[in-house]
DNA sequence: ATATTATGGATGCATGATGTCCACAATATT
DNA sequence: AATATTGTGGACATCATGCATCCATAATAT
């Protein structure tokens, strides 16, 4: 029940673009500024070429650029993009069917739970994590 | 960012116990009754009654039982009883202090995601997940 | 032609979740 | 007192996966 480190290097890597969006950045560029490993940072990218959240040019003066505007990016998406659907128990898919699954008393709390964050990384976009805007909310308990 | 299956587990055994609040029942039962790994459940159940959620009775005729009613047992006691506080990123603790610490930007929510579950395993009792009351909210998209 | 940059795939590594075993302590029953 | 039952504590085995590295290749600007 973590943010994965691969979620987190792909967020840090998107606001970095984001906050110069007209700009094009070369993994290099994005690996030192942001601390990401280069030849993982190379793996991410991939994730969120394909689901078309950034665009990739190769060839020297290369590099990576958003396709959409930060406030048409969803962290829904981003999310998505690295770690497939969101889903807070896996007894749905597959062969994981449990034998509970009819009488299951605890799945309607954990689709709220996965109701409840989806909803949240639905309304929010790469424009509200921009280091314009910040820090509407506090540490909790 | 799953439930694990040792949670899950630990939600099965107490909701199986808290249908009968009054018995009392054994390792054994439980882990039949099930589908756990009797070896494992042992592991488990030592975190519950060391988080006094609860008590154990060792010797003949021995087993657990709740220490409190089924209506004074929050769903996040489970959960911290077994995985510990909730956390949905770990910059803040030990060794892991991200040099973007002060400047993060994606922080913010996930202390909102984080705030909501939170909201949620505290409003929800082990009442709430048994199994007369049942069938709140349907799966989600 | 050359240098640069991204791509794709294979592979390695470390950690943590899950699961097992066993010797021992507690206690009810006889 | 002897015995059977049940939980306890610790060590250990296994497995999956997140994280990371390497390299050969393709694309392309100069
Ligand atoms: S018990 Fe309920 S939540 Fe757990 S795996 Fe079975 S169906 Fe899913
Ligand atoms: S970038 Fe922000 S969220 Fe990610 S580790 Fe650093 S402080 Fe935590």
């Amino acid at each position: 029940m973590q943010v994965s480190k691969t979620l987190d290097y792909a967020v840090r890597s998107l606001t970095y673009m984001g906050n110069d969006p007209v700009l094009k950045r070369s993994m290099k560029e994005i690996s030192e500024h942001q601390h990401i490993p280069l030849s993982y940072l190379a793996k991410i990218m991939r994730r969120l070429v394909k689901k078309g959240i950034v665009r990739s040019m190769v060839g020297p003066d290369g590099g990576y650029a958003l396709r959409r505007s930060p406030k048409e990016i969803k962290l829904r998406d981003v999310y998505e993009a690295i770690e497939g659907e969101i889903r807070m128990v896996d007894c749905m898919d597959r062969d994981n069917i449990c034998v509970f699954y009819d009488s299951c008393t605890q799945l309607p709390v954990w689709d709220k739970v996965q109701m409840s964050m989806i909803k949240i990384l639905e309304d929010t976009t790469l424009q509200d994590m921009l280091s314009k805007s910040r820090g509407k909310s506090a540490r909790p308990n």
